[in-house]
DNA sequence: TCTTTAATTTAAGCAAACTTAAACTATTAG
DNA sequence: CTAATAGTTTAAGTTTGCTTAAATTAAAGA
């Protein structure tokens, strides 16, 4: 097991690296919120321990050791957060927060323990994916942001942007919860936001929010 | 919330003070297994900070602010051990090492939500007191070692001692759990080990095991 | 009381992970 | 194709918590 920091920035380039699996060494400084001099540093000697791949002004990647040990983090956070939520009850909002401290410390056994308790789950409270034992990630459905939905179309919550606390609390707060149906009873132009009806009530969420949602058709 | 150093010297020395509540800095270097000049760097730091009472070549003690951080410490831990126990179901042994790790990365909220989930329990796994949320501690029943108890006596297991796996392991594995009832037998006078009967088994114990293991006359 | 020994502290130094400021590359706009 | 700018790296320095070795203090026995 490595130590935190060097999880962090693993953590951090696995989420942020893009569909070529780079990433600059900017955003990890902008995400990990210090300066770029310290991401240098670390990121050389990431590579010496063979954990990236490194040139110095051009890309950082994961090397496949570093890749299947940032997909064990996530899983890690993963469970975690489901185990929060589901057994334990915190609320949706603060699940993501509280995983993020407890993914560094808990054994493989615990790990393990819980999602046996979980019974093995493909997606963590926010819809994300949770890697199994062996690093295979569930497929996930297809799915669009609310906001690409038509008027009239009914949807079901698949999965939410889980980085922002607030709209967590906001949505949560609106009864929309992971697996909700939204019915889209118009949508505003002047400003995108949509007038929809979900477990019975009808109110307007915001284009912002609208686009945080990631639903399939329902059917 | 401190960092992870200095909960475990907090920890430490609130553990390990004498009645008079000091400690040597030479039990603590050895606890943590560090040197004493790192003791005494981080001692003048603590009590620059306010948690412990410190006179160079004098003794350590904890200030009331120490104190009490030391107890919310023993409590985060103490939940984390019965909930593990309880709750997710790892075995006597390894919950101690798992909340050493946990207890200093979860929120209060997270705690007090155990706590409520356990019921608001007074005793860990191990029959250790769990101070409250002002820091109140249970009182212990009166119990004496094993090792302590008459031949033809019948007693029940109140508090064994966490800090040894191997012990805990083997214990567990003779059918011995806290509130278990045992008779005793016999004293094997050679070396102090005891035949005994537990849950409808006979078998013999040494005197380092029973001296660990913490009984009150049943009744 | 003096001396020996055990416990503790000081001194000097190290590694990790950060900082700011200056120097360098790469890219892109004219 | 060059110059400006954005991104990245180097250099020098900081903090935290540790190390070993040397110096100091306290305690205990002669």
């Amino acid at each position: 097991m490595k130590n935190v920091s060097t999880e962090d920035y693993l953590s951090v380039i696995y989420k942020n690296q893009n569909e070529a699996g780079e990433i600059k060494s900017n955003l990890i400084a902008d995400k990990l919120s210090i300066s770029n001099a310290a991401v240098t540093d670390m990121v050389k000697k990431l590579s010496k321990e063979g954990l990236i791949n490194y040139t110095p002004y051009k890309g950082i990647s994961l090397t496949q050791e570093g890749d299947s040990y940032a997909k064990a983090l996530v899983r890690r956070h993963r469970i975690w957060e489901l185990f929060l939520f589901q057994i334990v009850g915190l609320p949706w909002e603060k699940v993501h927060d509280e995983a993020e401290k407890l993914e560094h410390c808990a054994s493989d056994e615990l790990i393990n323990r819980m999602e046996e308790m979980l019974n093995f789950p493909e997606f963590d409270p926010h819809g994300d994916p949770i890697p199994d034992k062996n690093g295979r990630i569930p497929k996930r459905p297809n799915h669009f942001p609310l906001t690409k939905a038509d008027v009239g179309a009914i949807v079901s919550v698949q999965r939410v942007n889980d980085s922002d606390n607030q709209f967590l609390a906001h949505i949560s707060n609106l009864g929309i919860d992971l697996r909700s149906e939204i019915f889209v009873k118009e949508v505003i132009s002047y400003d995108g936001s949509m007038v929809v009806e979900c477990n019975g009530r009808t109110f307007t969420i915001s284009q912002k929010a609208a686009s945080n949602i990631f639903v399939e058709k329902a059917g």
